[in-house]
DNA sequence: ATGGTGGCACCGCCA
């Protein structure tokens, strides 16, 4: 089983590299982040031509979620299932026994604002959210840009980044809380203590991936049962050394047997 | 250095 990850700031400006992408790897599910477009102008056809079902959920303008996958979802899942619901932000779905929760965490602004709070909250919610709708034991994946960069082997300057809202010591105990509900961290478990590999480069940081200035924030995580089965998880500069790139890059992982 | 770039919406906002 193939999955991947990929904020893609805009899913029509970024058909040029997630369709070829899809076509060349054939992953069996694919979450995407940043759509930021309307559910009705989404472009479905152009995954449905590749043998792609697709679920989706966005407003215009921002955020926005949707999941690719080989297999018709069975259970969908659309928000946090709460008043604020956020459906922009989570969507997941059951396929023969496995999970997939894909998410776009709030981002934060700046740890004085409102939605930094708002973030905060967000984590907390999401547990009671992981609560009452699964259980550790299972088979789950957990996706998406989750805005937090957890070590400092994640970001290229730990010392200057210090403070910033994806990376100090409340995010991480948000970020923790979720990760002692049964997640494993898989590119961790692949690389662990390698520094220097990043999902995110800023636009506005000049030659920010050709210097390798980015941020481990787009992860791939999985309950035991099936994090115990993973084979590789890898991060895919290539998607941002292409024509009009995402500031982020994807993220893949494979489990089973071969 | 209080910018920079990019996307979508509108004429700012979020990242």
């Amino acid at each position: 089983m193939k999955i991947a990850t990929y904020n893609v700031n805009s899913i029509r400006s970024r058909l040029h590299i997630v369709l070829p992408w899809l076509q060349k790897n054939r992953p069996d599910y694919l979450c995407l982040q940043e759509t930021k477009v309307a559910d009705d102008k989404f472009p479905a056809a152009e995954f449905a031509g590749l043998g792609y079902h697709v679920i989706l959920k966005g407003y215009k303008q921002h955020a926005g979620v949707a999941i690719v996958s080989k297999q018709k979802p069975q259970k969908v899942i659309f928000g946090l299932d709460d008043e604020t619901n956020d459906a922009d932000r989570i969507i997941a779905a059951t396929y023969d026994g496995l999970a997939v929760i894909n998410t776009y965490v709030p981002q934060g602004q700046s740890k004085d604002s409102p939605q930094y709070a708002y973030k905060l909250a967000w984590f907390r919610r999401l547990k009671k959210y992981l609560q009452k709708h699964f259980q550790p034991q299972n088979r789950i994946v957990w996706c998406g840009d989750l805005n937090v960069a957890p070590e400092a082997i994640d970001v290229h300057d730990p010392k200057r980044i210090l403070g910033h809202v994806c990376f100090n010591p409340e995010v991480w105990s948000a970020f923790g809380n979720i990760k002692s509900w049964g997640f494993i961290d898989v590119f961790r478990r692949h690389h662990p203590a390698e520094a220097g590999q990043y999902s995110f480069f800023d636009y506005r940081v000049r030659d920010a991936a050709g210097r390798n200035l980015g941020w481990r924030v787009d992860h791939i995580l999985a309950t035991q049962s099936l994090a115990g089965f993973s084979r590789a998880c890898n991060i895919d500069l290539p998607t941002r050394f292409t024509e009009k790139p995402s500031d982020h890059v994807l993220v893949y992982a494979e489990f089973g047997d071969h």
